[in-house]
DNA sequence: TTAGTTTGCGTCAATTTTACACTTTGCTAA
DNA sequence: TTAGCAAAGTGTAAAATTGACGCAAACTAA
């Protein structure tokens, strides 16, 4: 049997941004400067690592230089190393023109977020031309595996969903209940019943009402609420339930 | 501001083994043959990998070759890749011996699996020393970030066993309820009320009674029983609860 | 004043959870 | 043969949770 090698590999950080608005769940794409024609390939922001940097900082760093945002908690989806996820014509194109080296292997570690997408606007810069938030059920082909990323970050979060109260960085500080609901129903991309879940939040102890009441909507005004912190954050550390068996 | 440099890594494999036996869950280690008087130093199966290979066929490989332990159903914990991960001096020591480059960062891709101890006979070879089960409440201190590995796998596989059924390759074909309940108990790390158990595993039918007994036990035996294959398939699929909220 | 829209309850039946103890069966050792 | 051990196997009642519903209240705009 033949002696194989242990090469080098370039390791880069992908990050898959999503932003919810009344309008439902969107995915922060960048599009390429295009190489050939008028050819805008869209991506998620990512970028070869440095290497004196550890990763979680390198995707802060990439997500920062390719569309200007800037302190996000990011979570680990994972790493993508199949040894054709660079392979597409289109994208081997795209990677003469910018890399030293683009024929060397690239293994991929992806991130999610999931941020209240009004307190972010992306301003693309480095090899960024533009930098859009997309629908995600808009989204049909992206550059290299991305696809496949981008799917696997969304089964991550409705899983994390699932488990563990989620929206506090959502929502405005102050936000009503059907705001609550609608991003549940976002995120879990199905119908939830309104009584039961505000039955549900309130027996959690998930938000407490403020005094006030919305002004100026041409409909009955809806109290305001907050999270409450503590049971916020006691649910995230013990999760919903710890046997569902 | 200075301009950075992206050097390659080398990427490696390392795998969080969990067997499962009447005694608990155990994991399996390697200790590296000693560079240095009788220092045993116990670590996950891991190394480098191929610049042709995928990162799952790159964990099977590294596995069979240190373990000898074949076709295991391998998950991805994610990827670790601190820039001091490797810095531990009895770990530089060993780099410095086995190693080509020793300074070169390594960034990793974990991966978990949890077996019936029982079918596996691990081998040790190529640079491990031996191969052990150590029972994982014992498991004092790794090589390298791998106690963090660990942790994170089997946080990994708890989250896990509370969403999907688990139990198809870890029990012989033909087991007893009981030894189902010693494995989620085991799991859990906590003790599950065997009646409250029992009717759960009926409800979801996910196990039928052969017509057979235990013999020559000393007490009452006990029915031998399977998986209901179709039961348990649905169960993976779907997951026990899609809201749990 | 009315129509339109969303909020904010509340209830009932069905299901699920939790807590808890005793009898049965077969083997073993006296 | 018998007594004792060890694990198997079973039932029930109270409490909590879920799911599927409908309707009155509050506000604006026309």
């Amino acid at each position: 049997m033949e002696k194989k090698h242990q090469l080098n590999s370039r390791i880069s950080v992908d990050c898959v941004i999503l932003g919810f608005d009344s309008e439902g769940l969107k995915v922060l794409l960048i599009e390429r400067n295009p190489v050939i024609d008028n050819e805008f390939v869209q991506a998620l922001p990512g970028d070869l690592i440095f290497d004196d940097e550890d990763l979680d900082n390198a995707a802060q760093r990439v997500l920062f230089e390719l569309t200007g945002l800037k302190d996000i908690y990011l979570e680990q989806i994972g790493a993508f190393g199949s040894q054709e996820r660079l392979s597409k014509p289109e994208d081997r194109k795209w990677l003469e023109a910018v890399r030293k080296f683009p024929d060397e292997r690239v293994i991929t570690v992806a991130y999610y977020s999931l941020v209240n997408k009004a307190l972010y606007s992306p301003q693309a810069s480095s090899f960024a031309k533009n930098a859009v938030w997309m629908p995600i059920e808009d989204v049909q082909s992206l550059a290299f595996d991305h696809l496949e990323i981008l799917q696997t970050g969304l089964r991550k979060l409705r899983s994390k969903a699932t488990i563990q109260p989620i929206g506090f960085n959502l929502l405005p500080e102050k936000f009503i209940l059907s705001d609550l609901h609608k991003l549940y129903e976002s995120i879990l991309g199905r119908e939830l019943d309104k009584r039961n879940f505000r039955r549900k939040i309130n027996k959690l102890g998930l938000v407490e009402s403020l005094n006030e009441k919305q002004i100026g909507v041409p409909h009955k005004p809806s109290y305001i609420y907050k999270f409450n912190e503590e049971n916020y954050q006691r649910l995230v550390d013990e999760g919903f339930d710890n046997f569902g068996f």
